[in-house]
DNA sequence: ATTAGACCCTGATCGC
DNA sequence: TGCGATCAGGGTCTAA
């Protein structure tokens, strides 16, 4: 599901169906997504404009003219499908509701955009906006990778003296926000380190490297529409197609592409990272 | 303080 | 066509 690249293309999506739109009318199908959704969240959304919409780390915050803030994580399974708007000259119908529609936001002028997530691992909740950064779920989230606090002397920092895998590090949204299971193994291939070193034994000019090698990983993807294996959606329905530029993500026993070895497979905490044994050290 | 594993939930896929 | 096992891009919580 969605990581930093994922959630970008659907803010994008999102952008002319919402910013500077105000929600005629909120549907809420069910009380709880991940955790219970807040309290009277319709009432609290109906009839407030969306003043602007932006992206912490993989989560979507609509900013509302009312002070609140629609914080929105779509979890493994969520989307955000806008429909009855005009998108790139095409104008997208209404489809007919699907299953594990949870919330529909009825836009002024006619668009929907609509919440669906199978696995209900996704969240939403109202946050006061000048209170954002310590909401409990974004306040310990590390820095942007796109951020001025992202550079090389933070991220060798917050390694030293880590035992924990590379993997694992990389995941930790504490160190690094955005980062998921496929990019953390596309970035790893990329600076040529196996998954399993520990964290703090990696020579610091080689963290260092990591830092653009993050950068450009996450902007290809982005630019590519994000990563579409099973769930994932643009908000105008559309399938990215970065999985086609995968180097070792989802190529278990195919050949690397430069040393022809094949790519394996392994599981670390319960999660497979794929990576070039000949290639990555 | 760290770290591995269970868990949350539904659906797609694969082997039999 | 059916059935069980396995897996999935998220994150939190517990127990070691």
């Amino acid at each position: 599901m969605p990581e930093l690249p994922e959630v970008e293309t659907v803010r994008r999506g999102l952008l002319p169906a919402m910013e500077g739109v105000r929600i005629a009318r909120a549907e809420v199908n069910r009380p709880d997504l991940r955790w219970p959704l807040p309290e009277r969240m319709a009432d609290r959304l109906t009839g407030a404009r969306v003043v602007q919409l932006r992206r912490r780390s993989k989560y979507i915050l609509a900013d509302l003219d009312t002070g609140e803030s629609l914080l929105i994580h779509l979890g493994m399974s969520g989307r955000m499908l806008v429909s009855g708007a005009m998108l790139g000259g095409f104008h997208l119908d209404h489809p007919a509701p699907q299953k594990h529609d949870h919330v529909v936001l009825h836009m002024e002028g006619g668009a929907r955009v609509t919440f669906n997530d199978a696995r209900r691992f996704g969240a939403m909740d109202l946050v006061r906006t000048d209170r954002e950064a310590a909401h409990w779920l974004l306040a310990g989230l590390g820095p942007e990778p796109f951020g001025n606090d992202f550079h090389e002397n933070y991220l060798v920092t917050r390694l030293k003296g880590r035992a924990t895998p590379i993997k694992a590090a990389l995941l930790d949204q504490r160190i690094i926000a955005g980062l998921g299971n496929i990019y953390v193994s596309e970035v790893l291939f990329r600076a040529g380190i196996d998954p399993r070193r520990q964290a703090g034994r990696i020579a610091a000019k080689r963290v260092a490297e990591m830092v653009p090698i993050i950068r450009t990983v996450l902007t290809e993807a982005i630019e590519a529409g994000g990563s579409s294996l099973r769930d994932h959606r643009q908000a105008d329905g559309e399938l990215g197609y970065f999985q086609h530029a995968f180097r070792v993500y989802d190529r278990e026993d195919e050949p690397c592409i430069h040393c022809g070895a094949p790519i394996r497979r392994i599981v670390q905490s319960g999660r497979s990272s794929f990576f070039c044994p000949t290639c990555q050290r």
